[in-house]
DNA sequence: GTATTTTGTTTGGCATACCTAACTTTTTTA
DNA sequence: TAAAAAAGTTAGGTATGCCAAACAAAATAC
């Protein structure tokens, strides 16, 4: 278990760019693929044929491109990684959105499935328990810029913690 | 700013290999590094050579290999990069060790200076914040087996986390 | 339906980064 | 100190992955 795929980065991107146009415009095109990834066309043509070699893309000489099974079963896990990373850049450690994706881009490629798995499940963990939620991660931006925590705050924030979740708790039993 | 240092991940692992053999063994001889990186000796030769030309190392065919200051800067901003991305894995996220290790390894070359800084930020808010800390970190372990939180004991856990907080500030306040 | 434009391919070249194997220098050992 | 071993270098080769530019096919326009 090293990176998953087996492939080079370089490949990795040309399948996520093929599985974002297939979404997108129905057909990806060479000169689409070239755009996207800011490479000239001929690169995508020696890049395709090695894909295809691997069985991961329908390509012949002028045909129209699309993903194998296997190729999507990849490219769908990579754009997977890349929105999850992302997220978790963005949101929790409120990286700035060009940032967060350009970084996730790269990261993408080396995070191997238990990593991944895991920094997902931390996502969810956050977002869910009581004791931190949308709330604690907005006050780690207070906390970044004023490179230290105002102790005498941390009570009354965790008596307003508690009190916030008795009340929810309260308020989903009224629906029961 | 995108991965600071302009050098490829290739050549930052030979800078970080070189600094620690001078750390631990005093000289770093073109062998260990081979050993370490594992390449064969002529690859080595190479590198010293692109590295020396950037005036990132001091090397002379047959002399002794040392980090110019240039070179042991980045040498130690990959070093710490490394330290801190493989605590986070294996503190946080609570990936097993070696895991932990290899992806910190390829991590530390594409995450960028800003995210870097907030991650270990982040890390460091985790740990101070009285709502969070080591033990709640340790409740991450349970979150991942089950799947889902049990709700049941939040209300108990969250009392006891700001009794305890509570205690710890009433601690600390004796001691002044 | 032919000419023009667009798109795609091919070719040759460059840079990185590795390998193997032959060779040289340095170090060790006898 | 001379032979043997170890360490380092060089040379030639492979694989990726990019570019630029010449070329070919397909699509569009007239």
């Amino acid at each position: 278990m090293k990176k998953g795929s087996g492939l080079s980065e370089s490949l990795e991107d040309y399948l996520e760019v093929i599985l974002d146009l297939e979404k997108t415009g129905k057909v990806a095109r060479a000169k689409d693929i070239a755009e996207k990834l800011g490479v000239q066309r001929g690169s995508v043509t020696g890049a395709l044929k090695s894909l295809e070699a691997k069985g991961l893309v329908n390509y012949a000489p002028y045909s129209y491109i699309t993903l194998t099974p296997k190729g999507g079963k990849i490219a769908r896990e990579i754009t997977r990684r890349h929105a999850g990373l992302r997220d978790f850049l963005y949101k929790v450690l409120q990286v700035d959105a060009e940032t967060a994706n350009a970084t996730a881009c790269r990261m993408e490629h080396v995070i191997d499935a238990t990593t991944m798995e895991r920094l997902m499940s931390f996502f969810d963990y956050i977002n869910t328990c009581p004791r931190t939620g949308p709330e604690w991660v907005e006050n780690f931006t207070a906390h970044c810029s004023s490179k230290r925590h105002d102790r005498g705050e941390c009570d009354q924030c965790l008596s307003a913690c508690l009190a916030r979740h008795r009340k929810k708790a309260g308020t989903m039993d009224e629906h029961e």
